[in-house]
DNA sequence: TGGGTGACTAAGT
DNA sequence: CACTTAGCCACCC
C-alpha cells in the first residue's frame, strides 16, 4: 500500500526515466526493474505515449540500441551529453552500455 | 471479461 | 553481432 497519489505504472516509469542523469542510460528492462516488474515492452508502451516529456533517449534496449525509428533523433542528444558511443561498420551507431549504463541503485 | 498490441528480452541459429 | 522465435507484462477497446 502507501502508493503516493497517482503513482500508478505510467508516473513510476516516468520518475525513473527523469532521474537517469545526462551522459547515461538505462534499458527498458532496467526501469522495469526499478519498479519491481519485468514489464520491458509496457516501458516502451509509455514512453510511445507519454515520452515526449522525458528523456526518453536516455532508455535504450539491451543491445544499446536507441528505441526502434528514433535512432536519428537520439544520436543528436547523445552528441550533445557525451554518452559514449560505438559504431557500426555501417554507420549504425549505439550506445557503450558498458559505460554508460546507470543503475540508481548505484 | 477477453483478446490484441507493442519505443522489449533472452535464447538459439 | 545480426536475424528469428517464443515468452512477458501492462495498456486499450
Amino acid at each position: 500500500m502507501s502508493q503516493q497519489p497517482g503513482a500508478d505504472f505510467i508516473s513510476r516509469v516516468l520518475d525513473v526515466v527523469a532521474s537517469i542523469p545526462p551522459g547515461r542510460v538505462m534499458t527498458y528492462g532496467d526501469v522495469a526493474a526499478a519498479l519491481g516488474s519485468r514489464a520491458a515492452r509496457a516501458v516502451g508502451q509509455v514512453m510511445s505515449h507519454y515520452g515526449s516529456d522525458v528523456p526518453w533517449w536516455r532508455v535504450v534496449r539491451s543491445s544499446g540500441h536507441p528505441a526502434i525509428d528514433h535512432e536519428a533523433r537520439a544520436l543528436e542528444y547523445f552528441r550533445a551529453e557525451g554518452t559514449p558511443l560505438k559504431w557500426s561498420r555501417d554507420g549504425v551507431h549505439r550506445v557503450d552500455l558498458v559505460v554508460a549504463r546507470y543503475d540508481p541503485a548505484r
